[in-house]
DNA sequence: GCAAAAACATACTACTTAGTATGTTTTTGC
DNA sequence: GCAAAAACATACTAAGTAGTATGTTTTTGC
């Protein structure tokens, strides 16, 4: 059973690719089975519905590569503010998967299929939780570190962040290019200082 | 002319609605002369196709709505950096034509069309722009009155302040729910206290 | 009041869509 | 080696889509 999980694979990564640049809802299955050169038959040996296939991408591929990218960079002995301010300007200026022109993939889906679908409302909820999750706790250990004011306050101060980089992935699909992401970068710098 | 001119505009305004609540894509043009009870003929009498009329939507419908609820409260003799945050809790918490559940209709037409779209891309541009420009001048006021730091980039912290708008937008479709705004908000007034 | 243009109405087309029915091939356990 | 299940392939369906062709009604200018 190597072979089947491998077309799966191919499936998941493909249809994200397409997914992630073109939107959910008008990527077709169609679209999907002719890029990844499998069939029909085979799509739907695999996954029940077109659904069923998406909650698999946003559950099988990115909480993964969240994990990966996202949280691992926030689970640092390093100051708590550089690693944020760091994260953030790898994410948007160096990262090779995310395109300045097709935005963040998680900010996508949520725009697009929270009204529709609650299973994807609820899967993106988690995987945002817990990117979010992981900065608050790097922002408490700041503070018992004393590297962050006692007065700041943790969820606030990520919301603020999180809200910041979700913004500005949209303004850059709007701009399509990464100038638009320097501004923003600067700014997220000052105000981390007022956090110390 | 008159009755002609009704017809258009409720077209536009319906098919508004329906787009906010459902996204461009997936609301169609049966849909839309099902709720206006205007039939097909009418319907492309009036516009050449389905994105003629989107783009009506943002130039005829958004941009004047802009002017009002959005640039409007920048344009103030008042004290700038309340003015902002005064603007955005308006937007967030009592402005009762946006809900929660839809986001804001400029950041999900960007999401939805600027890959597809450069008409659509162009007129989201400008429009944005004009919001960005009107705070940019309304914090430059600020620092010639010295009720803001000189050394204050403005560009800088408008972006940063309209991307929060933006990705806090999203963060409430995705929970279904006002109480996501209030830390944004209780943050943004922590940063926009410490330009001054 | 009446022709011409504007405004609207209805029936249709060509195409795309998700999903299914019914096959054939490949792999697996024994 | 061979039956059974897993994995894939092909042809189709039913419903939706944007847009058109061809009307009829209403408004307008004179």
């Amino acid at each position: 059973m190597k072979k089947a999980e491998a077309t799966r694979l191919t499936i998941l990564e493909k249809a994200f690719e397409l997914i992630y640049m073109q939107g959910y809802q008008t990527t077709s299955i169609d679209d999907i089975i002719a890029t990844t050169k499998v069939t029909k038959g085979a799509f739907y040996y695999h996954f029940k519905n077109k659904d069923e296939m998406g909650l698999s991408i946003i559950n099988d591929l990115l909480k993964p590569t969240l994990a990966g990218s996202f949280i691992g960079p926030l689970q640092t002995d390093a100051d708590p503010l550089t690693a944020i301010y760091n994260l953030m300007h790898n994410l948007l200026m160096e990262n090779e998967f995310l395109k300045v022109e097709y935005g963040c993939p998680a900010a996508n889906l949520t725009h697009e299929m929270t009204s529709w679908n609650a299973d994807f409302n609820k899967a993106l909820n988690e995987l945002t939780r817990q990117w979010i999750d992981a900065m608050i706790d790097l922002i408490e250990r700041g503070k018992t570190d004393g590297l962050i004011r006692k007065d700041v306050n943790a969820r606030q101060a990520t919301m603020f962040v999180m809200s910041g980089y979700w913004g500005i992935r949209n303004f850059g699909k709007l701009e399509r290019s990464k100038e638009v992401y320097l501004p923003y970068l600067n700014e997220l710098k000052n105000y981390l200082e007022t956090l110390r």
